[in-house]
DNA sequence: CGTCTCTCCGAACGTTTGTATAGTCCGCGT
DNA sequence: ACGCGGACTATACAAACGTTCGGAGAGACG
């Protein structure tokens, strides 16, 4: 816990209110719309418990913007997904919660709008990281920039290679591996497709 | 998939950004927020920005109300994760939805309970295809098997090392890079502790 | 009793914000 | 050459919204 003090019956009630909105309409509401939710007339009442609950550390407020209304939140670590660990100065802070830096969940870190994961077999790109069994993480789309890692589509077979444009219409798949030799295929061969850009690899051991 | 249209290659920032907002501040932007974003002088042109993704369904607004801008969204990807495509056999079905083999979640692939996880700088595990600015999930705890890869804390510093037990008293920490050298260290040195092992790996390009 | 705190009213003020009108520029297809 | 849709500017207005000022009743506490 932090340093929040306790709330009145109606404090808690807002609060309550507040966090119920965020969760429905993914946006705080506004002074009016607290006051019209528990019958209260001026938007003065409201805005008085909003400052309540700032000055007793439940939310924080950016003065002067509509919704401008943050819950403090405290640590729901099931939710959010795996706290992230600071480099440690000394003793056993490691193990301190002060320490978390953030959290690590999919949709922050990757989005989830247009993307997909593939699993990689082979070892053909370990040189870059990417290891026999992992999962890439595949931005859906086509374009790509010149030496990015995308999954190509090939004669129905789908494989991770860093792409290169050798000239106008041939690229060279390029692999990361001293087993592998890169592969050459014209841009309009009927059969090739790039299917995404790898944006992320996940493993599990 | 719905009823969404093509999105222009603006039109798709301009929703990556009321995605990001959202994400972010756990409220949508305003019409002027968007229109800063993008150095647009004028409100009316993310506005109109706005009307295109409501006529192509992939928002919905509140007239008269301010941020009031809800995505539409598709299948809950949220709760299940990124799709993982299996192997392709011919053709293109890996844009079909059939071919989804599971999904891809922290809570499903790494567990949540008492894991954390560390960014890792340096590239003294590069061959393990453990890379700098990797995060690495951690089980939290002292006790593995020799060979495993694990934090170490030493001095106050974290590590990343594959680690052994060279005798009764006395470990091996191995770096797996041609440009590191194995640290030996005595079991019961005072400043040192197993912070736990690493169980997952993930990278975002 | 006086003095707090909590809760709220009423009216007003100034900013933030959505929306509208009118027009420009550019690329694309016919 | 013409029309069309996308992207944008400039200006303006009205509604939405946060905030302030002044006050008031009810309950708690010493």
């Amino acid at each position: 816990m932090t340093t929040k003090q306790d709330l009145t019956k109606k404090q808690r009630a807002v609060y309550e209110y507040i966090r119920s909105c965020i969760e429905e309409n993914k946006c705080p509401p506004t002074v009016r719309d607290i006051a019209d939710h528990f019958n209260i007339k001026s938007p003065k009442g409201a805005s008085d418990h909003l400052a309540m609950l700032e000055r007793k550390g439940w939310i924080t407020r950016t003065p002067g913007i509509s919704r401008g209304v943050h819950l403090v939140k405290e640590e729901e670590e099931g939710e959010e997904g795996i706290p992230i660990l600071g480099k440690v100065a000394a003793g056993h802070p490691i193990l301190a919660q002060e320490n978390v830096m953030g959290h690590l969940n999919f949709a922050q870190l990757f989005g989830l709008q247009d993307r997909f994961s593939v699993q990689v077999s082979g070892d053909s790109m370990e040189k870059a990281g990417i290891h026999d069994h992992d999962y890439v993480i595949v931005q859906r789309g086509s374009d790509f920039q010149d030496g990015e890692i995308v999954v190509a589509l090939m004669d129905g077979e789908a494989t991770v290679k860093r792409i290169y444009k050798e000239n106008a219409n041939r690229y060279r798949l390029q692999p990361e591996s001293d087993r592998h030799l890169p592969q050459y295929v014209e841009a309009d061969h009927p059969d090739f497709r790039i299917a995404g850009r790898v944006v992320g690899v996940v493993r599990r051991y």
